[in-house]
DNA sequence: CGTCTATTTGAATGTACTCAAAAGCGGTGG
DNA sequence: CCACCGCTTTTGAGTACATTCAAATAGACG
């Protein structure tokens, strides 16, 4: 139950009293999250966001196939949620799961709001977050539309050297929008042309 | 020059008395686009967000092959911006083009840091508009990841149904990731399919 | 009206997918 | 500690969706 992981990242943006401290704590809920459990599942309609402490959650859809696609890792230091859900209040499309035991600071809605009121410094931490998290997102979307699989493949092993031998590959695949199978045949090609 | 359709957008989601209105007011800048040229290009380090004021422009990459990728488009009262290179300040890989004369609300980036200052309320308005193109961003990546061309070709008729008839069809197909041959053949499908 | 660009159409090609089967790997229980 | 089970990864053959290239047609704008 140590959110001092939380409070250095608000620090990266603003400058809080320890007042201010002690207030947003008692806003926040801890929880474990046991690998392959979820914080919330498509149909739910979610009530937090949630700040990784340690550990690493993802957040995937599933098609009409059934297959899944991976939106977003969220490791240690990261916030996730289904925004589409919490901002609208309608039932989500997006299963957020542990994929190794994880622990999070949990912000309901209501709290959040009410941290809005009373902190309005947090206003400005969420909006540099957000954009930040939006230009991740306009970047993704273009290497989708311009970049070829195995492009594709070879960004997201710079962009995240320490997922790489960390996760199931297929969660990759689901990341980078390709097959498993497909994937592989990647791997198996860059390894010859060394 | 006529800001009211600015202000309108404000009002959806925060409340400016008068004498905020005309603060703000003094730190805007009007400018007419005509069809064809640009607000921003690639290469250049962003200074402004624009709002639309009435017209249209679309943000668009260029990949190493030369094609282009359309990654939004900005219709009377939408916000658009190179968030990127806006906020790192670097060189910037968005062309912001006019679809057709296209009057501007412009607000540098300088100018908007002040506006946050002296009215804290439009921290908030930012990032409400921010949070649900983030939502935007997500759904449209998700839909790329796990529906056919011709599923997202359908779904963006539903979703700009003002734009099918007044933009090039090869600009849609730059905006949902396939040739402009193939949608031909697409539409070429669907007509037969009645 | 002529020119330039957008759209259509067709044939050949390629990238990525499906299905199926085998091999590898990690965890669990005997 | 080994054997087995389930899941992930690999490999291969056949297929499909989408692209490329080329040429014809249609539209828009000065």
């Amino acid at each position: 139950m140590d959110f001092t992981p939380l409070f250095h990242n608000f620090a990266k943006h603003i400058t809080l009293t320890k007042t201010e401290e002690k207030y947003i704590t008692s806003l926040l809920d801890f929880k474990i999250i046991k690998a392959k459990e979820f914080l919330v599942q498509q149909g739910e309609i979610s009530k937090q966001s949630a700040f990784v402490l340690n550990g690493c959650l993802r957040g995937y859809t599933i098609d009409s196939e059934g297959t899944e696609h991976v939106l977003s890792f969220a490791p240690k230091d990261w916030w996730i949620a289904d925004m589409y859900s919490l901002l609208s209040q309608k039932p989500g499309n997006l299963n957020i799961e542990a994929m190794v035991d994880t622990e999070v600071a949990l912000i309901s809605k209501t709290n959040q709001d009410l941290m809005y009121e009373k902190v309005p410094k947090l206003e400005r931490f969420f909006r540099i977050i957000i954009e930040k998290s939006l230009v991740a997102y306009q970047q993704r979307l273009n290497d989708n539309l311009s970049l070829t699989a195995t492009e594709r493949y070879m960004k997201f092993c710079k962009t995240y050297p320490q997922l790489i031998n960390n996760i199931p590959q297929k969660q990759i695949a689901a990341y980078i929008g390709v097959t498993p199978e497909f994937l592989s045949k990647l791997r198996a090609k860059q390894v010859k042309a060394k």
